[in-house]
DNA sequence: GTAAATGTGGGGAAAAGTGGGGTAAAATCT
DNA sequence: AGATTTTACCCCACTTTTCCCCACATTTAC
């Protein structure tokens, strides 16, 4: 399970390092994605498996299947951890996420999460405008 | 698997470098055939016979079968990979997709996706209009 | 306080992407 | 059929990107 939040850099070369609590978990690669919400989300290679094989599944003639498959496949990549640590982000994905210096990095249970450090405040800035909202949300579950 | 979207560009001579990550996969040679949605897919040797047997199994008879496969094989060529990874386009081809110069080129689970750089950011915009519904469908095969 | 682990930066070799020349084969024309 | 043009294919060259390795500063653990 991932948890915790740390602070990273992208540097120059378009390497992050993942936080170190999170390589044993991974075991030397990783599957980057597309997440929701503008950010990224790293899977173990079991859990993108998973994923994968449902979409395998998909009838091809469905277009929007298709784009589905696109976009999860084409915004999916396969990243193995150099010596020390750090994994790749191409550019399709930190354009995506608005990734260009600052990080914040969560773990999210069976994922983590990669934000780009603008992106994340402006999220939790608006969520803390609708936040009495979902806490009656949560109320309905008893949570 | 392919996975992955990659920048490139098609020459005077109308060669394209297969991106690096699809070489080893591929082994050398690729069918290249017409796609849905205005877009071209490389398969694997492979695939394309598997798909190829199944088409052969279509009952001759029917009108639109006949013309689907007639489509299908007349819109494919064997490629192979010249010493710098690179496969020649042929024209009819080039016209489907609306390749002029700047190609996107996307992996997309058992097939790679070539797409002229202009028809993918008008269909990326167009997806986007509609995005409430995708990303419902998407929701249901996410971990 | 010291040693180990972690995060960050950068050099340099290798690989990938791109362009173009030269020769052979194919197609076209007269 | 022969000559001419076009196309295909192999090879080389150059630029850019990637990847592996080392270095060092900072943090954490004992």
């Amino acid at each position: 399970m991932f948890l915790g939040t740390y602070q990273n850099k992208i540097d120059d070369k378009n390497r992050m390092a993942v936080p170190a609590k999170f390589r044993d978990q991974l075991g030397g690669k990783c599957m980057l994605t597309k997440g929701f919400d503008e950010c990224l989300y790293i899977y173990t290679m079991e859990d993108f498996e998973e994923m994968a094989a449902k979409l395998a599944a998909l009838p091809q003639s469905d277009a929007d299947f298709r784009e589905f498959i696109r976009d999860f496949f084409g915004n999916s990549e396969l990243c193995e951890l150099d010596g020390q640590g750090r994994i790749k982000i191409p550019q399709n994905l930190r354009e995506y996420a608005h990734i260009t210096k600052d990080l914040v990095t969560t773990g999210a249970m069976n994922k983590v999460e990669i934000w780009s450090a603008e992106t994340k405040a402006d999220f939790d800035l608006a969520k803390k405008m609708k936040d009495s909202k979902f806490t009656d949300k949560l109320r309905e579950f008893s949570i």
